[in-house]
DNA sequence: AGTATTCCCTACCAAATTAGCAGGGAATAC
DNA sequence: GTATTCCCTGCTAATTTGGTAGGGAATACT
């Protein structure tokens, strides 16, 4: 199940990409008009920075901001950042440990499969699909 | 993410397909040969047994049985039983309360899909197709 | 220079969920 | 009557999730 770090990430790309392009939006404003946290939010910003994703500019008049056209994104690599690489089971995390089990497991297959088939459906959609149509 | 729970209920229903699908297996013999804890197994077959996939008998030479045919079950029947319904947002599940921001949610009917294609990925797998080929 | 604004960073915390244990009861076969 | 087995309830420990608190650093503006 996607967490809400995940499903707010999402919304703060789309208010990004709804409000002007090119300026800086502070989190202040994105919080208030998504009505979530600013302290939640100051937390959950960073990983999209750190991914590349978005850039943020302190002071005065900073704020974040696209790095590029909302149609140059996908959903996926947005939910990727804090989801976990998308992974339905723990054993196809990226970090984990080698399961004993895998010679003789019956499902990692599928698992596989319907890990290629999540992110092969995210990837498909853009950001920019996801706004307000003009 | 699929719990362990889901994956667990999983690997008991390949196993009760891989033996004698007439007999009663008890549950000690399949958390030995999946080597899961037994008193944790007997947490998770009533939502199994609840569900009408399997049933149980109690007593000496008793245990549980699938009451119908490895290829008549779908990996979705199994999963829907532990993992809410697959799905892939609090607010799309069973007893969800209203979302009061639905109405202007950008994001709603992506999650919608998703759940489609992940209920049509697991619905279209069967048991048999899980188990060791003869 | 000083001040307000804003991102940035770390530590902490509370609630919920997950994973699992313990103990005992009831049904059944032998 | 005894061993086996499902059945049921309550408890607990660890982890994750969702969120708060407090302060620091950079920047714009006066």
């Amino acid at each position: 199940m996607i967490s809400t770090r995940g499903r707010y990430a999402l919304r703060v790309m789309v208010d990004l990409a709804e409000l002007d392009e090119g300026n800086y939006i502070s989190l202040k404003t994105i919080a208030e008009r998504q009505n979530i946290s600013l302290k939640y939010l100051e937390r959950i910003l960073p990983s999209l920075k750190k991914a590349g994703l978005i850039e943020g500019v302190q002071g005065k008049n900073g704020g974040y901001r696209l790095c590029k056209k909302p149609e140059k994104y996908t959903v996926g690599e947005i939910l990727r950042t804090t989801e976990n690489d998308l992974a339905p089971v723990a054993c196809l995390t990226v970090g984990a440990k080698k399961c004993p089990r895998k010679s003789k497991c019956r499902t990692i297959k599928m698992w596989e499969e319907y890990q290629m088939l999540t992110n092969d459906f995210f990837d498909n959609i853009t950001l920019a699909s996801l706004c307000k149509k003009q």
